[in-house]
DNA sequence: ATAGGTCAAGCGAGG
DNA sequence: CCTCGCTTGACCTAT
């Protein structure tokens, strides 16, 4: 079975929207005391959170960017021991941690668009750096890393009219990370054809600093950099070395509620669930994180209809 | 209680 | 030139 576990992204639509690591303010409101509150509310719900994959069998989960709000942010960002919770806060994603230890659940997080380690600005890169330090702190404190880590998967964000030149920067920058946070760092493929196909992040990073490829089944699509998705699936996989690699499933949404969103929706949006298979025929086992808006939802309906088919498991 | 406006960040695509 | 979509929609305010 080449499928390990599957996932959803964030948050769990079952436990409803009072239970999240999800909660923001905004600058105006923003205070060091606002902050502690809803950085340990984040916490502590991620305990259920993982207590509620441990149950329903969902061992894949990607953690919200939000859950220190504003820590990167210029001008109010903090560090973690001026949270006046700050000593709750590392008992509570510990003990998140712990229970996805106990059940096998893998975690992971996706830094958004604005976390751009290639960029030529030096203002971005820095944000970038401090990003990604935050999402590596939580995994540290999580604790929880097994045959899979704790990666931070993002994208080159733009190749700024030279692919070459900008993939150079990407891999420049990445020396100026801590180590813990390096060794976490995976980049996904883009799904705009003139961005990074996954034979150009194979040739233009992971050869040159061994940064693993998540595979993107979707986006693939969209910048085949003339390769099949399978041939694309087995040269992201084989860049993962000992742990286990992640893919991305999703569905363009136009295909599933076109009549609902009219023709303007991109074929890149995704749909609410999925209803085609997920690839089990590419080489090795893997973790597929489900891109669904639908999230949970979407994970245990696929569940459902694969059981109904084939019986148990 | 809910709807509408607003909200950090960079970038490219589309109107 | 402006708006949307991507990351991850959520929060605040007024009714």
């Amino acid at each position: 079975m080449a499928i390990r576990h599957i996932g959803f992204a964030c948050i769990c639509l079952s436990l409803g929207k009072g239970i999240t690591t999800n909660r923001g303010t905004i600058l105006r409101l923003f205070d060091i005391e606002r902050a502690s509150n809803l950085a340990l509310s984040n916490c502590q719900d991620l305990i259920k959170i993982m207590e509620w994959n441990g149950k329903n069998g969902i061992k894949f989960f990607r953690i919200s960017s939000d859950i220190f709000p504003f820590m990167t942010h210029e001008g109010v960002g903090y560090k973690l021991e001026q949270l006046h919770h700050h000593l709750q806060i590392k008992d509570s994603l510990k003990e998140a941690g712990t229970v996805a230890k106990k059940y096998g659940i893998r975690i992971n997080s996706h830094p958004g668009p604005f976390t751009i380690l290639s960029s030529p600005n030096e203002k971005v890169v820095s944000a970038t750096i401090r990003d990604i330090e935050m999402h590596s702190l939580v995994g540290d404190l999580l604790d929880c890393e097994g045959e899979s880590r704790f990666n931070i998967n993002f994208h080159m964000g733009s190749d700024y009219g030279d692919k070459k030149a900008s993939a150079k920067r990407y891999v420049e920058n990445l020396t100026r990370l801590s180590s813990g946070a390096r060794k976490r760092i995976t980049i996904e493929n883009d799904d705009k054809g003139k961005l990074y196909s996954v034979k150009d992040l194979y040739e233009m990073i992971y050869q040159d600093c061994g940064v693993p490829i998540v595979f993107d089944v979707h986006h693939h699509q969209f910048c085949t950099g003339g390769l099949t998705d399978k041939e694309a699936a087995k040269l992201a996989l084989r860049t993962w070395g000992a742990y286990v690699p992640e893919i991305h499933y999703s569905e363009s949404r136009t295909i599933e509620n076109s009549v609902l969103d009219g023709p303007k929706v991109r074929l890149q949006a995704h749909s609410d669930y999925v209803s085609g298979e997920i690839p089990n025929y590419y080489d090795g086992t893997y973790d597929v994180m489900v891109e669904a808006k639908a999230k949970d939802l979407a994970v245990l309906k696929y569940h459902r209809r694969k059981n109904a088919i084939h019986g148990h498991n």
